[in-house]
DNA sequence: CTGTTAGCGCCTTCAG
DNA sequence: CTGAAGGCGCTAACAG
């Protein structure tokens, strides 16, 4: 159905100038009496011009497209986060590859190899779960690159984090103060750092309210609502006294509630249950879900905003990890 | 961080070759001697060589990549088709632009003009906001292009659809079933063509039930879960004495189920509510959504396949649309 | 079976 | 302020 494309020669022949012309009028250079720039970019406008991104990434080395990858984008978190990442790409001209990896660290290492032949200048990696090494190695072929949510360091690597420790920790503490002493803890998949962030957490907390850790009282899971109820169910069967649970995230929260009113158990009354994030339907379910929240789509933002500093647009900034805070609904 | 990349000329220096035959090899493609084959092969991966796909592209003439367009990534309704379609994608070799309009139609042009220089082949606008003639012409510059969910065809123009009209109808007659006979209908964005088709279902059903069509029951909102909360707030006000809701998609009805909460009526004893799509909070909230479910990720998959076929990748096959079945839970 | 010659559409470098 | 040459990394179309 297409005819074919408008190019630079044809613009510069409407124009009756020579193409770098064109590119320069194109590329708001200086150097172009305002005259002959204002004759070119009528032509194009008439012409129907569209700057071919292809050759121009080709000829000046430099694409202007750029890449997340993360575990799902069908999870609220992702896709808040990649949304308010790509707004920001989008108000600088970029345009960004998604890619998921399903959680699936072999998948999540060809996504970022395929990004690659894009010729892509900076990527973002959310929540990746692939080993320290093997991660910088596959994002140290790009230009700038920036994790989030995983602690790890290299030259011209960003990171934005959000304090997940700090933030189970609170949860565990808010759920000792309300007098809750048997807690449990569905911890997501172990490869991921924010699991291992919770878990840290999840100690940090039972040690400040004097209550022994129980690894017992510990379960990972796929971090999905399905997940989140199977863990449960196995978690019941060798932790029955629980009177509280922690989740890795909203969803397996949602699927933890899922499960316990299958086994008859009564939130909060019986178990008390406290979720992650802060997702948009953590507050629809019920018993509303009492959660620990992050500004999620501050972190998409920031993100981004690193990545392009990195590449050169605008200042380098600090952003500092976020401090997530304890939501008290009705699951508690 | 990145250093010179490897290309066809190092790795046909390295398999002492031609740069000809590193293409030929890369591309399995026909006469080459396995020998050879083998050894610029092993050059490659020795080298560590990705194809750049942008010089391939602009070589070819036809790039590897493709785009979506949507309302909002946000929405698990349009994440969950996405990502179907991603996969298809994938296990074809193509990447995928995923672009959000934030169901501004301006935006939606924007997004569908700034493709024309990724150098796409082919588009899948999912449920677009802009009117027949735009969106025809905007997308007739590709060389193939698939519609979700929007009645309008063009020549190399597929489509896929989910018989909104009829599920919409099937809904209104289960609730005239159950002996509701004032049912509201929070109606979604008239600008988009699920809203009509759901407005005409909602006619036809209640004409099959022999309920007489009042405008004053029907709401048009933003598709969001404030949206339809504050649809309802207004539909509450001017029509007192519903005693059902159907609603555009689940997000809504959540805001429905929200907003009658606040209004202190009960769902169902005071008011029904039925949403569409099952997306998978619906079975979460309480009380758990009556829907009327379509098969998001078979949607997703089957626009993606069918764009493949239009592209020559594969028979061009049917997609019959799909029939949404109403789901009863405890809303209705 | 393999190599050579031309570009794809644009930007970079250097001249005018 | 403008233009002419050259090349980005790859593939198409021919040769051999």
């Amino acid at each position: 159905m297409a005819n074919r494309r408008c190019t630079v020669d044809d613009v510069a022949k409407a124009a009756r100038v020579s193409i770098m012309t064109v590119s320069r009028a194109m590329n708001a250079m200086p150097g172009l009496s305002s005259e002959t720039r204002k004759r070119v970019l009528e032509a194009a406008e008439r012409l129907g011009y569209r700057p071919s991104r292809v050759a121009r990434a080709l000829a000046s080395r430099r694409s202007s497209t750029l890449g997340i990858i993360l575990p799902d984008m069908t999870n609220p978190f992702f896709a808040i986060l990649a949304k308010a990442a790509t707004d920001v790409a989008r108000s600088s001209g970029k345009s960004v590859f998604i890619m998921n990896t399903d959680e699936d660290p072999a998948l999540e290492l060809a996504a970022i190899d395929s990004l690659h032949g894009e010729e892509i200048v900076g990527v973002i990696v959310v929540g990746s779960r692939l080993p320290d090494r093997k991660l910088l190695e596959a994002v140290s072929a790009f230009e700038s690159a920036v994790l989030v949510n995983r602690d790890c360091a290299g030259p011209g690597l960003g990171s934005v984090n959000v304090l997940d420790r700090v933030g189970a920790a609170k949860a565990i503490e808010y759920l000792a103060s309300t007098g809750r002493r048997r807690i449990g803890l569905v911890a997501g998949p172990v490869v991921a750092t924010g699991a291992r962030r919770r878990i840290a957490g999840y100690r940090d907390g039972l040690a400040g309210s004097g209550i022994p850790f129980d690894g017992s009282r510990v379960q990972r899971c796929v971090p999905t609502i399905e997940g989140g109820a199977e863990a449960t169910r196995r978690l019941l069967a060798k932790a029955r006294d629980l009177d509280s649970i922690l989740a890795y995230n909203d969803l397996v929260a949602i699927g933890v509630l899922r499960a316990l009113e299958e086994a008859g158990l009564s939130v909060p009354r019986d178990i008390a249950v406290i979720g992650t994030d802060d997702v948009p339907y953590a507050a629809m379910v019920k018993p509303a879900l009492s959660t620990v929240r992050a500004d999620i789509p501050r972190l998409g933002a920031d993100a981004m905003t690193l990545l392009l500093a990195l590449g050169g647009e605008g200042e380098v900034a600090d952003y500092p990890p976020q401090v997530p805070q304890v939501v008290i609904r009705e699951s508690t």
